[in-house]
DNA sequence: ATAATAGTGTCTTTTAGACAATATCAC
DNA sequence: GTGATATTGTCTAAAAGACACTATTAT
């Protein structure tokens, strides 16, 4: 095996790679989860939908790549919420152009207005995901997509990362309903907010109520201070 | 912005970039937890020790790459355990010389020879991950092994990895202290007993027991096919 | 016998989940 | 008033953790 050279750097020992950053951008809107997804102008895969991504430049971190794309692709400049790595993805010929390695993110946003056309955020649109998921996305998009669910699925159970689906400040029937949108389950709103309430440093009270149809006033919180969830807000024995 | 070429690869859009594999190693020797690492014999950080990795070739997928700089550097042909991606690591200029994105997977094993000078394992070593931790890794190493120790560590609470630690049959008691090494503390034998071999699909009864010094004969396990822990066996309220 | 490890049983506390009951709004 | 949502309280069952106790070995 020659394969090592003694750390010369030689051409020959290092291949070049493109590299991507790919993101699995969701939101709830009307209570149901949306993907961010862009449709495909060129081939391969023209008129596919994909998940928005672009190359990294030359001198950019992979995350700073990441949140510029975020931006382009949503219209908005600085987006609100949580970005984290969610994995890479270089299998020799997932591009069946060129060997590209793809570092995917998993950005989790409140509410965004509709991207606009016309706009560097051309052809991007929030999507149901299960429309997105039954749709044939371009390249490997349907796994990393389904990868970036399950890890925001998984997250919110033992993080507080459900509160970057909301503004600033938020009652707990908006919390709720992010869980119920990204588990695709109902929740028992009076377990839930005993839950939620009773979890040190995961909410602040504003001092503010809000009435919004009918129904009792409800408190008014901004996200807390706390990252973790502990003990967790499981959803394994739920249905 | 003219970032984007609408899908054209023109050379200009995806500047070439170095991909590696790096390798957060980990196996338990005389009930303390190990990490694999090598000793650099070339600039930069030369004499520094570092984790084991090395350039992704052409056609190779990723989790191939890492599973065959594993095999090299342990000397061992196909190591058993477990292997999985950690995260990427691409900073522009973490590495001096040129853009280097390394993907960094994370492998839990039994415990494996040690491996041979000369060999093409060459300057490999097991080092306890305490003396790991306070040595000054190269490159952002140090980074990348804290983050597989957290990943490893939270691992155990959810899943059945520490088998993965194992040989293919093992004791109740082998598995405790795989939990103690990883954790850094001390469980209860008889709640740890009943709460392992309670979970169902964890373990299987090879119907054999085993005699290791003073003591009652220890029943041997084989890992079930059980790869989640439900409920979790938490370390947050541990001392 | 004594010490050591394996394994079982029991008790207390915490928490999840079901669900009754109360508070406050729109209509 | 009725119906809807917010919030609190109560009960039960599951599970964690503390720890007494039994089983089986080496010495």
């Amino acid at each position: 095996m020659s394969r090592r050279a003694p750390e010369g750097y030689r051409p020959e020992d290092h291949p070049a790679f493109a590299v991507t950053v790919d993101l699995v951008a969701l939101t709830v809107r009307d209570d149901e989860l949306h993907a961010l997804l862009v449709t495909r102008a060129e081939d391969p895969f023209r008129g596919r939908l994909a998940l928005p991504g672009g190359f990294v430049r030359a001198d950019e971190d992979l995350a700073d790549a990441a949140a510029r794309e975020l931006a382009e692709e949503t219209g908005v400049r600085r987006v609100p919420g949580h970005l984290e790595q969610l994995g890479t993805y270089g299998a020799p010929r997932r591009d069946p152009r060129m060997r590209v390695v793809s570092v995917a993110y998993l950005a989790l946003a409140p509410e965004l207005p509709d991207p606009v056309a016309g706009s560097d955020a051309r052809e991007a649109a929030w999507v149901p995901v299960a429309t997105a998921l039954s749709s044939r996305l371009a390249f490997d998009h349907a796994r990393i997509l389904a990868d970036g669910l399950e890890r925001a699925r998984a997250k919110l159970e033992y993080t507080a990362l459900a509160t970057a689906f909301c503004p600033p400040t938020f009652t707990v029937s908006r919390l709720r309903r992010v869980y119920e949108a990204v588990w695709g389950v109902g929740l028992d709103p009076r377990n839930f907010h005993r839950k939620v309430t009773g979890t040190a440093g995961l909410l602040e009270d504003t001092g503010e109520v809000v009435v919004d149809g009918p129904g009792r006033p409800a408190t008014v919180y901004r996200a807390g201070s706390a990252t973790e969830l502990n003990p967790p807000l499981t959803r394994d024995r739920l249905s």
